[in-house]
DNA sequence: CTTGGAATGTCAACAAGGCTGACATAAAAT
DNA sequence: ATTTTATGTCAGCCTTGTTGACATTCCAAG
């Protein structure tokens, strides 16, 4: 389309050009399958997909956390949801216990069998994140860090900086 | 909590932390639903889905190219394009034409039609992608796509270095 | 106590968009 | 002349998303 460079003469602003831009997007989508890959590859061996992992990997990231938050964590519908869930409790990953102070909640959590999955998985994923990151080095990566950040939607960005709390 | 780590030097290696690579895991998964959440939105009123977005994007960019370039790019069958391509095509958005060199080859274009739903699509995204660019500064981007340029695949990199030079 | 609403689960149906396999055709390459 | 390549197409399957309808359980307000 009509290449109307954002810069319009200031030479500071040389980034915010439509090419610039285009290239972020087309980083931003090979990146993203690069992320994914290697989970991709370990998940279909085991019968499962993208969606159990996410789910997975953020019971992990706060056990105990009911179905209620990992719908909102998620983006999807309970339906879709529940039946992910469904298959990892039948299959002893996870744990669904009835909540004491309200009962309708339910809490999940990872079994060690659970646990196990999500280590194969997040180290594979860590690996292609840690050589990334060492390739380039720590100022890259507070820049990779603060683009994404301001990328998401503000609700999104909610969840990852509760997510980020608790982490540290 | 600090979150640059203060590791500036290299001597101190706090960035490649198990903690500081799941941020940048979980950074990754919400920005990209971010990322695709525009175009998203636009397409789906117009029947269409993310895998349209995607070929588009790619004839957009590369105008005339083949059908086998476009399943090395995309990464998905034959099949499975060929299904998203005969829609578009259908609905006079993507013209194919016939190879003159080689007659096997389709040569994929947009029609005005196709550009301009490019159009609609890429600025809604490179929108979103702007603001936050602008936001951090230009330092940060670079950082931002060394690290997603690091963590493409071999060959996904060597797509994206092709389209990169073409474009500047 | 009854009723309303919230949280969750379940069943059914459907769509997008991946996949494989099989087969057809045309044209290039050998 | 035969093989390989590029593409298209049909059929069928899977995952993962969607909506709609309905049941259950339980908290809370009247």
């Amino acid at each position: 389309m009509a290449e109307t460079g954002g810069a319009s003469g200031n030479e500071t602003l040389l980034f915010l050009t439509d090419d610039q831009l285009r290239k972020g997007i087309e980083a931003m989508f090979f990146a993203y399958r690069g992320f994914t890959a290697d989970p991709d590859r370990i998940l279909i061996d085991k019968g499962y997909g993208r969606a159990h992992h996410r789910a997975v990997h953020f019971i992990n990231r706060s056990p105990g956390t009911t179905v209620n938050n990992l719908l909102a964590i998620l983006g999807v519908t309970k339906q879709s949801l529940n039946r992910v869930l469904r298959t990892l409790i039948e299959d002893g990953l996870v744990e669904s216990r009835i909540g004491t102070r309200d009962k309708r909640e339910r809490h999940l959590f990872l079994t060690d069998a659970g646990q196990a999955l999500e280590s194969e998985l997040s180290t594979a994923q860590r690996n292609r994140m840690r050589a990334a990151f060492r390739q380039v080095g720590p100022e890259a990566v507070v820049g990779f860090r603060q683009v994404l950040e301001a990328m998401m939607d503000t609700d999104m960005r909610r969840h990852y900086a509760r997510l980020r709390e608790a982490g540290e």
